[in-house]
DNA sequence: ACTCTACCGACAATGATTGTTGATTGACAA
DNA sequence: TTGTCAATCAACAATCATTGTCGGTAGAGT
């Protein structure tokens, strides 16, 4: 994701716009290491700028990730997860907390048995237990 | 997935009645190439034996996937998959008709940064566009 | 034949997300 | 500075997949 600044400009570009939700959803995606949901995402803006509602974060998220400027996850978690890392990378997800990590793979290859198939994106998902909950037996 | 008689086999070792409806669902699953939804396992299911309920359907899937008899599949297609295919495998998810299908890839190896994480399965989805949807401009 | 699980139908409830509506605000262009 | 229209609000309904519940019935397995 770019910088709030560099999307203010975006979306002048596309005739939106800057309202202080939209910032304020931008500051908080800026600065979040973890895979937020919508929920959190919420919070975190609400934080600073009450009565911003739930509805209006959802429809900025789908607006960039319309845009590309993040990727909205969907890790079997329940809830979607947002992410403004766009580069290529792939997730660890922990099935006991539920966390999000990134993690880097060597480029999958696509398989032979694709041939009929327009691979156009592959993702690929760990499933386990991180650090803190991987003591904890079953 | 085993064999339907093998599952019945199975369901009588937990104690668990084999029932008609049961039986019906082994057999749409086992005679199933793709990845069909609780929806359309239903709908297999009760074109033979009508008055079958949704509610026992999702009932037996659950209780084969827990028995790790099949896997559910959240591939972000809105309704999970279901696939009685229980070998090392991965997916080909077309992103526009949401049809599923198998695909064989190298063991993915765990990369290195995710120390202090214990990954206990890797899936890989491929998306993009089969046969079918491929000369669809976007 | 008896018992207890499984099933039915019918419905409510969940949780995430999107739609709607009518009123108000405020961003930005003129 | 002002006018316009997009954006937002609150509040609520609706969606979709899935699970829970319940009273009553049927049938699988001993």
């Amino acid at each position: 994701m770019r910088t709030p600044s560099e999307l203010t400009q975006l979306f002048r570009e596309q005739g939106l716009k800057v309202t202080p939700q939209r910032e304020a959803v931008f500051r908080a995606l800026g600065g979040s290491v973890d895979h937020p949901t919508a929920e959190s995402v919420h919070a975190a803006v609400t934080a600073e700028m009450p009565n911003v509602s739930l509805r209006t974060v959802y429809q900025v998220l789908n607006d960039l990730a319309g845009m590309g400027e993040i990727h909205a996850l969907e890790l079997g978690t329940g809830a979607a997860r947002f992410d403004p890392n766009v580069d290529t990378h792939h997730h660890l997800v922990c099935t006991v907390c539920g966390k999000v990590r990134d993690v880097y793979v060597d480029p999958v290859a696509v398989p032979v048995s694709a041939l009929g198939f327009t691979v156009d994106s592959a993702e690929v998902v760990f499933r386990g237990r991180c650090d803190d909950c991987a003591p904890v037996l079953h």
